[in-house]
DNA sequence: AATGAATGAGTGTTCATTCAT
DNA sequence: CATGAATGAACACTCATTCAT
C-alpha cells in the first residue's frame, strides 16, 4: 500500500518539509507579503491549521529559510580562504573552484537563493557578514603575496559580493550560464582587469587606488 | 504672511510635492507594503482623502517614484560612452568622472535609491536595461581599443552594476565613502584587477576568460 | 433636514456612543467571549473597521466600561461616610439614603452593572476597593459608638458588600424590589439581626463575635 | 511495579479522573473560554483524541464539574433546617455546625467552589434554588418562634447567600479566615446585627422592616 | 486505551479606498 | 483644497473536534 492511499501527511515531517518547499518557491516567486498562508498550504494539500501545527507563524517559516540560507553562505565563505605557496595557476583554480561550489548550491536553491539575497530583510546583514569574513580572507592573501598590497580589500570585498549578486540573479538562476562560467569570468575580472595590456603596460606606475 | 487664512497646504502643488517626498522616504525606510496611505498622509499633515486628491492609488505614487529614478538612471548610463582617442589617463579619469556623477546623484538621493536598486519590483528590469547601455557602450570602447578584446562585456556590465549597486547600499548611503574615492576604487578594479604584479606578468599567457 | 438622511454617525462621537452602549448590552447578556466584535457593530449599523475607528481594540472597550463603573463605585462609597453626632433614626436614615443612591445608580445602569459586578475579571479587584474603603468608613462609626466595637468590620463589610452584590443581581435587575426596599432591608438586617427580640434579651450576654 | 509496562494512564478511571481534576484547576483559574482542551490534555499528560474517549466535549466536562458542585451545595443546605425546641445557645451552635460544615467543603474544594460560584453560568441558578431552600427553612424556623415575624425571609435567604459567596472567596479561599471564624462571623452579624445595644434599647420600636 | 495528524468554522484586526460635505 | 466618517475585502491565526491507526 505504500504512500498511495495514505492520509496525505501521515507523516508530520513530510508535511513539514513539503510546507518549507512550497513556502520558498511562494516567497522567492511573489515576496513576502505577497505570500499568503492559504496559498502555501493549498500548494501542500494542507489546510491552515496543519501549518500552524509546523510553524509557530508565517513569519517563523520564512525565518526558517532565511536562516538555511544564511548558515551556508557563511559555510562556504569561510571554506574559502587560500593557503600560503599557492602558484598563479594553482591559485586562479583555487579561487574559481571556492567560487564555483558557492554558485552551484545557488543554482541547486533558486529558490533560498532569491528570499536569502533579495527577499529577505536581513539580507544586507548578511551580505555585510560576508564581506567581513571575505575581507579578512583577503587581507590574509595579501600578507601572503598573492594580491596587490595597494588595493582596499574592504572595498574588493564588496564589489565581489556585488558581482556574485548580479551575476546569481541575470546569469546563473535564469541559466544563462553555468556556475563555471560565471566563477572563472568573476576571477579573470577580478584579478586581471579589462584594460587592455598595451596601455596597461605603458602606463602602469600611474595607478594610484 | 503669504499663507495667511490659507488652509496648510492651499497650494496644491505643495502638497503633492510633500506627499512625494514623505512617501520616498517610507518606502525607502519600510518598503512598500510596510507602508502606510495613513502613515504617509500622517507625514505630510494631510488627511488620506487628499491622498488620493494628487494620486490614483498607493501604486501610482510608488511608480513614480519608481520611473524619477528609472530615467535618471538611464539618463546617466547613456551619457557615460567614452570618445575615441583617448590617453590612458584621460580614458580612467574620463570614466572616473561619468561613475562619480552618477554616484553623487544616488547620494543625493538616498530615498530614491533604496527605493529603485532595492525595493522596486521593477529594479531587475531597470539593471537589466542599464545593463544593456552599458555593454553596448564596452562593446564600442573595445572597438576602439580601450579593452582587451576577450573580455566577456555582457559580463563586465553585469559585473559593474553589481559592484555599484553594492559599494552604493554598503558605503555611499551610510557615508563611509565619497562617492570620488568609490569611483576611483571601482575603476580600478575594473582597469587593473587585484593580481599581484609580479605574479601577473610573470604568468600572463594563462589567462582564458 | 436634522438627523435624518445623515449617514449613520456623520456624528463620530455619536457613533462611538452607540458602540460602547451596544456594547455593554451585548457583554452584559453575553459575557465577554461571547460577545462578536461583529454582533456589536450590527447593533450598531456600523461596519467592523468602523468599531476600529473608536476603540483600539475588543478588550480597549469592555475595559472602557469596566473603568466607567468602577468609578462610580468608589465615588459612591466614598460618599457614604457617616458625619458625627447623629441619632439612631437619622443613622438609619443616613445609611439607606447612601445605599438607595447607590442600589438607583445600579438599577438605572443594568448592564454596566452586570459587567463590573459580575463579568469583569477585575470584579474581584473592585469589591476589594470597596470593602476596604467600607471598612474604613465602619471604623470610624465604630470609633463614634455608632456601631458595637466588638464586630469585625472587615467581615462586616465583605458580608455588606456580598449582600448588595447578591440583592442587585436577584432583586434589584430583575425588579422585583425597589431599591429603597432593598436598602431598608439591608440595612435593617445589618443593624438588628434578625434574632427574636425575647431571646435576644434574655441571652445577650452570650454573643462573642 | 504496578503500572509497568502500560502505557501511563492504561486505567481509564485514572485518566478520567485526572482530565477531571486537571479540568477544575484549569477552569476555576482561567474561565471557561480561556480554559483550552488542548491545555487539560497537556497538563493531564494526554492527547487531545483521549479527552473524547471520556468527554462528549467541552462543555461536558465543565458540566460534570458544575453538577457535581450544585448537588453537593443542595444537600447542605437541605441539612441545616432547624429542629424545634431549641434555646438561643443551641440555636446559634446548631446554625454555626451547619455554616460550618458548608463552608469546610468549600474550602477542600477551592476548584469546584469557584467554578460553582462564579464561573458556571447556572451560578445564578444555582444560588437561586440555594435561597429557595434556605428561605423555606426560616419560615419554619420563624413559625417555631426562633426569629423574628417580622423579616422578609427571602431577603434573608438572599442576603445570607451573598454574605457566604463573597466571604467564601475573599477569606476561605484566599485562606485568611477559617470555616468555623466565618461561620460565627456570618451568624452573629445575622442574629444580633452591629447596632450598638444602647442606641438599639432606647430606640428599638423605631424599626419597620 | 491511546495518539499523530489533520481540519471546519470561525474571529479579531488591518488597510486601501471612497462618500458626503 | 480638504476632511470626518465609513467600508469592502482580505488575512493571519485559534480552537474544538475527528479520522485513521
Amino acid at each position: 500500500m505504500a504512500e498511495r492511499g495514505r492520509p496525505k501527511g501521515a507523516n508530520g515531517e513530510e508535511s513539514r518539509a513539503l510546507l518549507l518547499k512550497v513556502a520558498a518557491n511562494e516567497f522567492a516567486q511573489n515576496g513576502y507579503h505577497n505570500t499568503k498562508v492559504s496559498s502555501i498550504v493549498k500548494g501542500a494539500n494542507l489546510s491552515q491549521p496543519a501549518f500552524y501545527l509546523y510553524f509557530k507563524n508565517k513569519e517563523a517559516i520564512f525565518e526558517e529559510l532565511e536562516d538555511l540560507f544564511h548558515l551556508r553562505m557563511i559555510e562556504f565563505t569561510k571554506k574559502s580562504r587560500l593557503e600560503p605557496n599557492l602558484q598563479l595557476s594553482t591559485l586562479k583554480e583555487r579561487i574559481v573552484y571556492g567560487l564555483q561550489n558557492l554558485l552551484e548550491y545557488l543554482a541547486k536553491n533558486p529558490d533560498l537563493t532569491r528570499i536569502g539575497f533579495y527577499i529577505s530583510t536581513r539580507a544586507g546583514e548578511l551580505k555585510k557578514q560576508l564581506v567581513n569574513e571575505i575581507k579578512e580572507n583577503l587581507d590574509f592573501e595579501v600578507s601572503l603575496g598573492y594580491f596587490r598590497k595597494d588595493v582596499d580589500t574592504q572595498m574588493v570585498a564588496e564589489s565581489l559580493i556585488g558581482m556574485i549578486e548580479r551575476l546569481t540573479f541575470s546569469q546563473l538562476l535564469s541559466k544563462q550560464k553555468e556556475p563555471a562560467q560565471i566563477a572563472n569570468n568573476i576571477v579573470n575580472l577580478l584579478l586581471y582587469g579589462i584594460l587592455e595590456t598595451q596601455l596597461f603596460l605603458g602606463d602602469k606606475n600611474e595607478q594610484t587606488w
